[in-house]
DNA sequence: TCGCATCGATTACATGCGTAGTCAATGGAG
DNA sequence: CTCCATTGACTACGCATGTAATCGATGCGA
């Protein structure tokens, strides 16, 4: 669960994506990353570093001049908390309605259908 | 679909889901459906219905001196516009491992499972 | 040893957001 | 007809965000 205090911004997120990627890594790396992603100054991934840092969601150890990054929280936490806190927002802490919204919208793929129904006879056992 | 412009706000959204719920409403009826969630001033609602309008999310009709406020996105186009944005941010636009992750925080329960299996048997004819 | 490249830190600045106060107009009570 | 309450419009203001330039320290090549 470990739960994340501050919010990570839409421009956090894609530093995170690329430490959650590969870590430790050192700003440079973790800027040559994101540049797959986003034509950004290395500045800028700098000051989205320190900015994560600030808020206790990455950690840094020096490595002589440098510092390496590496993740303070686990992709899997966030994403746990991301999705519930969609449920809870737009469909009142259920599940299955964001399934159906998906399903009308044409948004489920023939492997999506038999993957849930995978999921959901592991879950019945 | 009727895509969404601008962005609702987390602010913004609980002044829509009270026009959401019942609609045309008098900015004073907003702001006292809304109390119900947020201690909010009338003033802070009437600037949050303002910048709705202004982002086209909403629309009003006179009537005599007042408003009459209505949304002009329907909440399923909002609710399918934000699950896709999630699905697609944070996997890769598949649906199943979303399900995954949140069966295995066990915050499925034994109806959500019940009403998936549902859906998927209407899905497959 | 001297200057440059590089690193993290600091500062910048426009925009959006959360929250609200104030203002000008106006409809209704007396 | 006068005054007040109410309404929408405008203004405010601090914090977060997106995007980046600049600065001071420092390790390395010449």
């Amino acid at each position: 669960m470990a739960d994340i205090g501050d919010k990570i911004s839409e421009a956090e997120l894609v530093v995170m994506e690329a430490l959650w990627e590969q870590s430790p890594q050192t700003a440079t790396d973790v800027a040559d990353r994101v540049a797959a992603a986003r034509d950004w100054s290395v500045q800028t991934v700098k000051t989205l570093l320190s900015r994560l840092m600030a808020k206790d969601i990455i950690a840094a150890d020096q490595d002589g001049r440098r510092f390496l990054y590496r993740p303070m929280v686990a992709r899997d936490d966030y994403v746990a908390g991301e999705s519930g806190r969609l449920v809870n927002r737009l469909f009142g802490g259920r599940i299955s309605p964001l399934v159906a919204q998906l399903a009308s919208q044409d948004q489920l793929t023939a492997e999506d259908i038999a993957e849930l129904e995978d999921i959901l006879k592991g879950l019945k056992s």
